[in-house]
DNA sequence: AAATGTGAAGTTGTTCACAGCT
DNA sequence: AGCTGTGAACAACTTCACATTT
């Protein structure tokens, strides 16, 4: 959760960091070469000063008078963040959910690989074609100490998440990608994201009802 | 964005408030009456406290030395987040990820229903068979006055994000779950909802590099 | 002139401490 | 005794204002 010898970036910054990055890139994929805070800061949503602020967690490089250079900040940001390399992650669930994430190959492009997918009951019958062979959940421990994988993303039901998270931290899963509708219990060096989509639109409803 | 005659009750409450609702329907399939703030927050992941802060924005209705009455606190929660109704929801851009959502049956549960799909190219050959038509745009502005759908999932490439998003709220959609990963201009009477799997990933990967 | 970097002020959200019911 | 409800203290985050640099 810190990170040594590097000041503590809040959460928050490091979130809005990704949100820049794909900015960054739309800039680039243009040809842009130079971008003000102001500008950046309207694409990413977010008020100028807050981007500065980001930025100045971890020091200084835009010109005074001109801007950022967006190849120099988009390098930065991503050796900040370690997106540099390609980061293995196996997908654990292969019920509705899992497989429709399983068949959304959106995340390659994006620095990420779905390398196993593993379920409780591996043989079961599935509408839908895919890739990737599915294991049973035996295989996991093995598998990612083999290949080092360090992070997970769980869609199984809820009422199997809490003992499938164990098993994922007891095989060294360190990060969780969480789509089932529980909050899981870790200890404080694992890391859970929750992304839960009836939530959002629950979320969604409320704010429109005016 | 604004709940006449009612307190204002901060976006982070109404979002935890969606989690105290789904544990509180764990505690009734196990047939358990009443609950203490202590018990209710440790299973949603937050401190006692904040619960009760939370429960406070809309009156008070715990019992002292008791807890809450888990059915009466449901029903109230519920009532505050309006989910009582099924909402309708249309889901626009069929390509990889919406086709992986329509796939996912699992909103329907939760009171949600995608009652249309729509894409720019309604005809294209997908690799999978799903159940629900799919629309081209030009029925969209019809079909959202007709079912007074208020909602959106909105699942199309980046680069067409905001002129579908712009069409949306045309239509009159209110609420916006976005999928593409772009920051979308709305009026502030609009309500977008981001999620971008990617960058969740991305963030994980951060705080797991020790 | 234009735009960054940053201490200080302001705002929002969280936790504490404890009074007040049951 | 046990647990809620809440003002006050605290912490985190955001925005302002402006000095500084090109």
């Amino acid at each position: 959760m810190k990170k040594a010898g590097r000041p503590i970036i809040p959460r928050k910054t490091i979130y809005r960091l990704s949100i820049y990055l794909r900015c960054l890139a739309r800039l680039r994929e243009n040809a842009i070469n130079t971008v003000s805070s102001e500008a950046l800061a309207q694409a990413a949503g977010v008020k100028p000063t807050q981007l500065r602020k980001d930025l100045a967690y971890f020091g200084a490089f835009g010109t005074r008078g001109l801007g950022y250079e967006v190849n120099a900040l988009s390098k930065r940001i991503s050796d900040e963040l370690g997106t540099s390399s390609l980061q293995p992650v196996i997908l654990v669930g292969v019920g509705n959910l899992g497989l429709a994430l399983l068949s959304y190959r959106g995340f390659e492009k994006e620095g990420f690989e779905i390398v196993a997918a593993f379920d409780a009951a591996p043989k079961r019958k599935r509408d839908k074609q895919i890739h990737l062979p599915i294991w049973g959940m035996e295989k996991l421990k093995n598998f990612v100490h083999e290949k080092n994988v360090k992070m997970a993303i769980l869609s199984v039901p809820a009422a199997a998440a809490q003992t499938v998270a164990n098993e994922l931290m007891a095989a060294g899963i360190m990060g969780i990608l969480n789509f089932s509708p529980i909050v899981l219990a870790v200890p404080e060096d694992v890391m859970v994201n929750n992304v839960n989509l009836a939530i959002e639109l629950e979320n969604l409803s409320y704010f429109i009802q005016g």
